[in-house]
DNA sequence: AATGAATGAGAGTTCATTCAT
DNA sequence: CATGAATGAACTCTCATTCAT
């Protein structure tokens, strides 16, 4: 369809702003805002430097957008789960989400985001809000609405929704931090061996029943 | 406290390197290794950008010492009380040391440390495995050596010690995290009733006992 | 007026350099050569970027292709009617050149040029070359005949012509600069007052005392 | 007292701020703002690009320094000594004004900076502003108060101030403007017979008949 | 003829590091 | 010991110019 011999511009319009954000993912994560070029991340893209700027106003508007791209639809869909699954036993339901974050985010590249926020939170307080309202909170929302439905039908112990919830998520949260910060250089956590050792916790503490 | 010999310039010189050191952990801790300026440390800790080459070779060099020098007495301390106490309830004993590493370095404003390494470790891998031995692997033997007790005493679950340690310690970790990441910006966590719910638990799970 | 046989699109192609250097004279003549954006001229002549260079080889021709487009043959007729206008008194005659200078180019967009190339001459020798010889000295010529003209015939002072017409022709040029400098953040000059105030000093200056 | 050999900073801190403004002014003045590159100030004034930001903020602040610089002197004394020169014949007073607003600055490189402000006025509304309020409006009021007062006395014909003050400053202005554009590769006014001319023609047409 | 995505040299700005004083 | 002026490499961002479509 198309001759190779000066294939200047191989890739379409449509799709560069994708790979650009993937390459900028990549490098965000393992180095950090600060410590990534924008000419590293264009190079990886397979574009010059001058095309990211006609994606992107500036290194700060791609940062956003990274984080933007990578937890609006995981979010998004859970919550429609959620809802949906009104007649599953509420300790059941908790294990699934917990699970699934763990599959869909915290195992994958996206939860060096996780890492990246904490470390930059200081340096962009308008990120670092955003990102609590569009991820910690909607996230903490969809955990405590669960917590709350089990306590409401005596499913749970009763306990104070909102710091379960934040209970609830802390060694999740821990296991992507550490997955991007002591992993590398410090040999990685056995994840599967992990969230069983905590939803087992979760789900009946630790005291020994007499 | 400290003796009159010497003139007061020299007592300021000894002190100068903690100076810079404590200026360096609230700077590096805020903003992160690379949005800190040497210049803000020197001029936080009352000295000029050159006198801190007096004192750290470079950057680099800096950021470590913070680390080392941060890396306090507290553990030490802690390993001894645990050894000395085997009479006391292993539950007892563990929400003892978990409420004692709050009070003793997860609310002081040491607990930037935690941060600072989650936040930096990629960067720098030698001293995150520094880290790694001298703070994390002690504190997770200590609270290990508690949960192994206690499984083996019969009053605790069966449970892997290893895995249970890093969940035991996660949710506390985070708090520490939270209060030099999100606290600033999205409002502070209430710590002590986010540690008696995680404290409870612990103890007893969230199943309600039929 | 214009031949309908051509289709629209075509009527268009031939008034594109038109458009374009009537979009580049009002950027140039208010942002100056170098912040002129060549991109904003072709968007303000509503054609891309691209377009632009098939009708002009790069921005210096382009602003050379302005200068001498806007060189318009307003100072040909001048030519003609002061030298038919030999029985009218030389103060008229200057008088009404003055004045038909200002309504027929200086209180028109085509002033700009003025300043234009008063602020890129240096930057441009060679067009500002070209202007001096197409405008300026011809402007001096015309004035300068008058003058001669006037000395000779006693009607007004015996003056220099040449260095007469430059004073006589600077007011009117320093009205054409205020207009694109300072009048559009400091208000505006009002040139009917001024340019009364200077035919009035002219006449007053220049009239022979009988 | 110094040994030549590592001459590393001959000059002092006290000297930079006016030899950098000396270097600015002249780049400036020849080859615009937007042409004049900072490392090319530097260059001149003898240091390298970064010392420049020990004592300017950026590229404009250097430039309304620059202004700043070549300006308030002049006309502070001048306004001085029209106030205490009320004896003075009023024509006297202002060709004196004239003649030295030209040699004091006009005939000076300074008198780029005229130039300079009407090619980027339309870029600085701020500094356009300053400008206007510092150099122009004090200066008009200075003529302005001449004018004035000669109309009162009745040594001056009955004229608008405010009009006339303008046009009297215009030529010198013009020719200020001149030596930054045309001159250079037009060749040369003669100042000298230019002024002899304008003064002429303003004092036949200024004065009053007895 | 027209487009607009892509390029890359170049300029402004920052900051770790040096060193004469 | 202490200073702070000076440096220059490195990075972000801009924009004239090109060229496949």
């Amino acid at each position: 369809m198309q001759s190779d011999t000066k294939p200047r511009w191989e890739r379409r319009k449509d799709a560069r702003p994708q790979e650009l954000l993937a390459a900028a993912l990549d490098l965000f994560v393992d180095r950090g805002y600060a410590a990534t070029r924008l000419e590293d991340v264009a190079r990886r893209a397979g574009v010059s430097k001058g095309t990211l700027y006609l994606y992107f106003e500036n290194k700060e508007e791609l940062f956003k957008a990274v984080v933007r791209d990578n937890i609006v639809a995981v979010i998004g869909r859970a919550e429609i789960d959620v809802a949906a699954a009104d007649s599953t036993s509420c300790n059941e339901l908790l294990r699934a989400m917990l699970r699934r974050w763990w599959a869909d985010v915290a195992s994958t590249r996206a939860s060096g985001l996780a890492k990246l926020m904490v470390a930059e939170a200081g340096n962009f307080p308008e990120i670092a809000r955003f990102y609590n309202e569009e991820v910690i909170s909607r996230g903490h929302a969809l955990i405590g609405s669960i917590v709350r439905r089990g306590v409401e039908r005596g499913e749970f112990m009763p306990v104070d929704p909102e710091m379960m919830t934040r209970v609830l998520t802390a060694p999740v949260t821990m296991l992507m931090l550490w997955a991007h910060s002591f992993d590398p250089c410090c040999g990685p956590v056995d994840a599967e061996a992990f969230l069983d050792t905590w939803l087992g916790l979760v789900e009946r503490g630790m005291a020994r029943p007499v």
